[in-house]
RNA sequence: GGAGGGGUGCCGGAGUGGUUAAUCGGAGCAGACUGUAAAUCUGCCGCCUGAAAUGGCUGCGGAGGUUCGAAUCCUCCCCCCUCCA
């Protein structure tokens, strides 16, 4: 199921699996290209409904296109603004035509439609572009599912249509809402259309994990062998390698720059907190195994230190660190497919990422009383 | 020496007879975040007990008092600030 692949765009090769950071408004929050190059990302994620609104097509097209105005000169991929239908829920409407959305920076309403969201995606220049889907709640009843799904389907046929540049690839998002009968529908539907690569869309937004892995496997299994598949919004360390599993070439999801924002960091034995007074006086690096800036530089209680004064080389050293990780996690991932050793990769990170819950007791109890040793020691 | 204002939980600061272990901030302690309206949001936050619920104790400068009931009313004392001498 889990393979190996490479993906060529007109900025690049992307070896894949590959995970992509989201940086929405054109910037993976507080990293600048340079230090994106330093964390050995080979593509990132831009948002047309966030760069239509500000600083608008005309901006970033008469300054050159995506690639120039950010500085970033890697693989692009843009996503069409569907998921904005779903995240910005109160602030639009959608029908046949396309979505009304009202702006969230000043209210004025703007119109979206599937041969604008082409266009725009177009001016922007990106490597690969998504067609507009409508993403919707996970408990939506399934006639307003299949509702949803087939507009997204008839909005995959005008994108296609109108999708003129040749040096951009256009991708499908499979939709289906958590029906399995409505997801196999869409991925057929959408296979008989002949996209160059195929999404999987609205997952991961609330429906049980369990069924989320097997919408994936149905879905992946009916998608052309020969066309990447990509699962958006996706991103935890521990998701990504079941996917993976599961057949799943690219990712993207704004949770490790976000979560590192909020002082969460990856390592190979799990995720912590760098805000948490156990790290107040650690002098030990972040993650022994990463070399990245960030964990090459400085010891752990200046990081707890910086996220404390809340200052904004927190945000930049954590989130150069979380991206790296993704980076490594990848490669890592990519070596072991071409190995054959896969599934005892994934075995071993999921046993180091995520303990059992027994070895969990036996580390909170060793916290618990490292911390009262330690109390005592000092009063 | 005279006149006025004030002392509330780690800090700031509400509250002027019951529904107050005490509004609200901050700090502190945790948690959540998955195609980024996010440097955001949520919970806990006197002490003891407990996984929790519960239970017990202490409590609004100090000491008395009034009252069924006091951070809130009265008396005395201590301390701080402003103005006048």
């Amino acid at each position: 199921m889990a393979r190996a692949g490479e993906l060529t765009t007109s900025h690049g090769m992307v070896p894949t699996p590959a995970f992509m950071p989201v940086g929405s408004q054109g910037t993976v929050k507080t990293l600048s290209p340079a230090d994106l190059r330093s964390t050995g990302v080979d593509i990132i994620l831009g948002n047309a409904y966030h760069l239509f609104l500000r600083p608008g097509i005309q901006v970033v097209e008469g300054l050159g296109g995506i690639h120039r105005f950010t500085g970033w000169d890697g693989p692009i991929l843009t996503d069409s603004g569907g998921y904005q239908v779903f995240s910005l829920a109160a602030l639009r409407h959608v029908d046949d035509k396309g979505i009304a959305f009202r702006s969230h920076i000043d209210g004025t309403e703007y119109f979206l439609a599937p041969e604008i969201a082409i266009e725009v995606q177009e001016g922007l220049g990106a490597d690969i572009i998504m067609t507009l889907d409508e993403c919707h709640r996970h408990d939506l009843d399934e006639a307003s599912t299949r509702e949803a799904m087939e507009r997204t389907h008839r909005w995959a046929i005008r994108c296609l249509n109108s999708h003129r540049r040749s040096d951009q690839a256009l991708y499908a998002i499979v939709q289906g809402g958590t029906s399995m009968t409505l997801r196999r529908e869409s991925a057929r539907f959408l296979t008989a259309l002949g996209f160059p690569g195929y999404a999987i869309g609205g997952l991961s937004i609330g429906e049980p994990k369990a069924l989320m892995w097997t919408l994936i496997e149905e879905v992946v299994a009916l998608l052309p062998a020969d066309r990447p598949r990509y699962l958006m919004g996706v991103g935890a360390p521990d998701d990504i390698i079941r996917a993976v599993a599961r057949g799943v070439d690219l990712f993207d999801s704004a949770l490790p720059t976000r979560v590192a924002r909020h002082g969460g960091v990856y390592t190979n034995a799990g995720r912590f907190n760098l805000r948490n007074a156990e790290y107040r006086l650690s002098d030990r690096p972040l993650d022994q195994s990463c070399d990245c800036y960030t964990c090459r530089t400085f010891p752990v209680a200046y990081l707890h230190h910086l996220f404390k004064c809340e200052e904004m080389l927190a945000y930049r050293l954590a989130t150069l660190h979380n991206v790296r990780f993704m980076v490594c996690l990848m490669a890592q991932v990519r070596s072991s497919l071409s190995a054959g050793s896969f599934d005892s990769f994934k075995k071993e990170f999921l046993d180091r990422y995520q303990p059992s819950d027994e070895q969990v007791r036996i580390t909170q109890k060793q916290k618990w009383l490292e911390t009262r040793s330690r109390q005592n020691a000092s009063g």
